[in-house]
RNA sequence: GUGGCUGUAGCUCAGUUGGUUAGAGCAUCAGGUUGUGGUCCUGAGGGUCGCGGGUUCAAAUCCCGUCAGCCACCCCA
């Protein structure tokens, strides 16, 4: 039989490599606290109808990476991204009607049906905010504050934020038609991909890459001139905001969302050490999304962080952190021969019922093997057991990093003196 | 979904114009020291050369297919 391997575009993250994920999680969360979000967790699969309603029948995610699953009449989708989950856990929890403004953080796998490259697979982890229920553009600077902040507190450098304005559903619907007819005469001039933007999705025909696209790009309308004046203004003030708390802040016209829901401001984290793929995290503001989903007007921005990504640039930055390295476990119990293999059993168990790590050996290894693997593993104290020691009731223990041996009495103060020992 | 590159031990890689039992370093395990680690020395285990087919007296090596990984698109958190 064939040897099992997981799924394509999935991973497993070993014992090692989990510190690193630890790393990104625990910063993300204390920022998050400091800010007062709040965790919510929402179920990793969701009604189908869910993503086709916020996402839209002809987004690509819809259309052709979704996990789907159909039992009966029960279909279902493993969540694409965590926006909308997030907003119908709180219009089906009434919280727009309890407690109207909200600021949640989250964390966890998304899944997508898409071919894996470097910093993209299937199952994927994220970990974001929604901030649920306000307008206001200082909320708009304190969502991209705070991402700046968790990658700060990640210790992630080389990084800075693109941000745009695609203004409200009545600007962009304005613009799309400014768009399409400045781009309508000069379509046979563009490539095959923007021959069919130009109906499909216009805005990205303004982040086309192709070369012979370029001059018709420099010389397009710009969004924020067709902009309606207040819209522009939230903008700047947001913008003006964000440089003034030194947030590596750059306008950047061709950040453009694919999803419908977006409003004002829209921006992605961008890593110089990452290849092509080089955003590790992207957000914005959606103020249509809560009335497409059958909740009241209200205005809401979020963003959220690609955490393998992240963890890629810091590894390519060298970062400490996010090293693979072994599990720390300070004391290990050694029998010395065969017949105190069980009494070390016992001792271990006895020290970790008073709330010390401890292990010991389970495959019959020699002492000396014993001290190898303790080395390795980076045990402190190495608790050595006996025919001697137990006939006398005692414990030998020996300090790793001194190659210094202590004779400790086995009673009911060995913990104590164990703790002792570990502190010097 | 499209295009390109790669695929030899757990890892990093050698492997001469196709030629006999496919190698090294690191890692693992055991021993040198039968109650003591980090250094050193000795030895051992581990590979149907991604998989399938073809060419050939002979294939890790050449050809085709397939799968997987990487890279770039498409698209996007």
């Amino acid at each position: 039989m064939a040897r099992m391997s997981c799924p394509r575009g999935t991973e497993d993250l070993l014992p090692e490599s989990l510190p690193a994920l630890e790393h990104v999680f625990h910063s993300f969360r204390s920022v998050m606290e400091r800010h007062a979000y709040r965790e919510i967790r929402t179920p990793l699969f969701e009604e189908t109808s869910l993503f086709v309603r916020s996402l839209g029948d002809q987004s690509d995610v819809v259309e052709k990476e979704m996990f789907t699953v159909q039992r009966g009449d029960t279909n279902v989708s493993f969540r694409p991204e965590g926006t909308a989950p997030v907003v119908r856990a709180y219009l089906q929890n009434n919280l727009d009607k309890i407690r109207p403004f909200q600021k949640f953080w989250y964390g966890g796998p998304m899944f997508r049906f898409e071919r894996p490259q470097a910093g993209r697979s299937r199952q994927f982890y994220q970990v974001g905010v929604e901030a649920i229920g306000s307008t206001s553009p200082l909320l708009d600077a304190e969502v991209v504050l705070i991402c700046h902040r968790a990658f700060q507190a990640m210790g992630l450098k080389n990084y800075q934020v693109h941000g745009n304005s695609i203004g409200d559903a009545q600007d962009r619907e304005l613009f799309r038609t400014v768009l399409r007819a400045y781009f309508t005469p000069l379509i046979m001039q563009r490539c095959d991909d923007c021959q069919r933007r130009i109906e499909r999705n216009v805005f990205r025909m303004l982040d086309c890459k192709v070369a012979q696209c370029q001059p018709s790009n420099k010389q397009a309308p710009r969004f924020l001139d067709h902009m309606s004046p207040v819209s522009r203004a939230r903008f700047e003030t947001t913008k003006s905001l964000l440089q003034s708390l030194d947030v590596p802040f750059v306008f950047d016209p061709s950040i453009v969302r694919g999803f419908d829901y977006y409003t004002h401001l829209v921006f992605e984290f961008r890593c110089k050490d990452l290849g092509a793929r080089d955003a590790v995290a992207g957000g914005g503001r959606y103020d249509g999304l809560i009335t497409d989903l059958g909740g009241p007007a209200l205005g809401a921005v979020g963003f959220a962080i690609g955490v393998l990504p992240t963890l890629l640039a810091l590894a390519t930055q060298g970062h400490p952190a996010v090293a693979p390295r072994e599990t720390f476990t300070p004391l290990f119990v050694a029998p010395v021969t065969d017949g105190e293999r069980t009494a070390a059993f016992l001792l271990a168990e006895r020290l970790r019922q008073h709330g010390l790590s401890c292990d010991t050996d389970y495959e019959d290894k020699s002492l000396r093997a014993l001290f190898k693997v303790a080395d390795k593993r980076g045990i402190q104290l190495m608790i050595v057991l006996g025919p001697e020691e137990v006939q006398q009731r005692v414990v030998k223990v020996r300090v790793l990093q001194k190659s210094e041996d202590v004779t400790l009495p086995d009673d009911e103060h060995l913990p104590t003196a164990l703790r002792a020992l570990l502190a010097t």
